[in-house]
DNA sequence: TGCCGTCAAGAGCAGTGCTCTCGAATCCTG
DNA sequence: CAGGATTCGAGAGCACTGCTCTTGACGGCA
């Protein structure tokens, strides 16, 4: 019953697919706030109203494309940490590093939409909470192994991390199975300083100050790696 | 030439003010893309293009917004600091970003407007370089008179920074007098890492996952300060 | 063949940023 | 103090937006 697909439902499968890709090219040009439903319709000849056969709102749209970027970004992180030794732990969070970065400088306004200001009003849907979770999944992963491996040595820098962030750090365990409190603790500091530093070159908050953005990247990244106890 | 100002140079001044005002509190409560000209200027008793007369354009009130935005965190910044002893190195620094976590939360649109992603097609004046750097010079200063003290130790636990960032680190260097490479290149990592978590946090990263946020914001930033080798 | 659901098209509503024109109010100068 | 220059608010209007509703045609199914 999926192949013998009625022709309606073929071309109207086809139709939001064509529909997706002429927004997602808006998308790259005008930013979020410039995708406009009439425009996209006007370049595939369709009348205005004709879309919302297809998206109920523009923000039906916006989802899909917020999905498509999850699944996007996440599938290039995959990509590249794949090709890393499993034991090359480091190596592998570089991988992850520099490939949300490149993806970001490649798609700045789908980064933006995934991790820059929400869009007011516009509320995520569930369906979002996956596909978002992919990039994260493998960062989990590298960590699980490192731990799981012996190879995760963290320096004995840090304080404690009080007792009630435990909690949370149970539902992040979920991700990093068998990992320490202060492990925990460590790997959101590095998550977190790893989109600090993408969002603040795509944001322009490092213009006119550093302009080796690749090498300034590569060094705190590496500074991370150490702070969380990868190998050096 | 200032005082005898004459009648209609204060009611466009008075005026000017009074439309930033009601912008403010638009902005506050449907976000940048929900600002309207012709919604502040009805709630004034206006028309539209009466608005025009003082802003030419809704970029030129989005930029008074912006600027006034980074000038009340930066204020606040400043106030929370000087609370601090001054060779309290570690509670200035702490000092500072409770105040910018606390600021963002209690300012969500205008932070997003600051640190979220650009508007599309707005190019961001000069007149906006100076009052964005005002939080940063306070963190500058405090790292300096660590640097002077002979306070700041950083642990011996990362990589030399490579030589090509030395000249970024030139430009750093005049907000932190004193500061090797290695030193500016962990105050980056600390600077991003703080704008990293409050953004992760306001964009809504953290949903479903970290809900103790102020615990793990503390514990974060006393973190950033060990690897920035602030005395503990 | 006839029916029903799906579809594109068009008109229309309320809203937006922005421009232009036109009197009126205000300021500056002779 | 009078007149010309400048500035101002008001209104109409343009091109655009998201979204709704109605109408008529087409396709799939019994």
């Amino acid at each position: 019953m999926s192949a013998s697909r009625t022709a309606r439902e073929r071309v109207r499968a086809e139709l939001i697919r064509e529909i997706t890709d002429v927004a997602r090219r808006h998308l790259a040009v005008d930013g979020a706030t410039g995708l406009s439903l009439r425009a996209v319709a006007r370049e595939m000849g369709m009348v205005s109203s004709a879309i919302y056969r297809y998206f109920p709102s523009r923000d039906d749209l916006l989802t899909a494309l917020i999905i498509d970027g999850y699944n996007a970004l996440g599938e290039a992180v995959e990509k590249a940490e794949a090709t890393r030794a499993r034991d090359d732990f480091t190596g592998r969070w570089l991988a992850v590093c520099r490939a949300i970065r490149e993806w970001a400088l490649a798609h700045p306004h789908v980064y933006a939409l995934l991790y820059g200001s929400p869009v007011p009003g516009y509320r995520a849907p569930d369906d979002t909470i996956a596909p978002a979770a992919r990039d994260t999944a493998v960062f989990g992963q590298i960590i699980g192994d490192a731990v799981a491996a012996g190879r995760l040595n963290p320096p004995a820098i840090l304080p404690e991390p009080p007792a009630i962030i435990s909690s949370d750090a149970d539902a992040v365990r979920t991700l990093i199975p068998g990992a320490s409190d202060d492990v925990i603790s460590r790997a959101v500091t590095a998550w977190t300083g790893l989109y600090g530093m993408v969002s603040f070159e795509l944001f322009g908050q490092f213009n006119n100050t550093i302009e080796h953005r690749a090498e300034f990247f590569e060094h705190n990244m590496t500074g991370l790696a150490r702070l969380l106890g990868l190998p050096a």
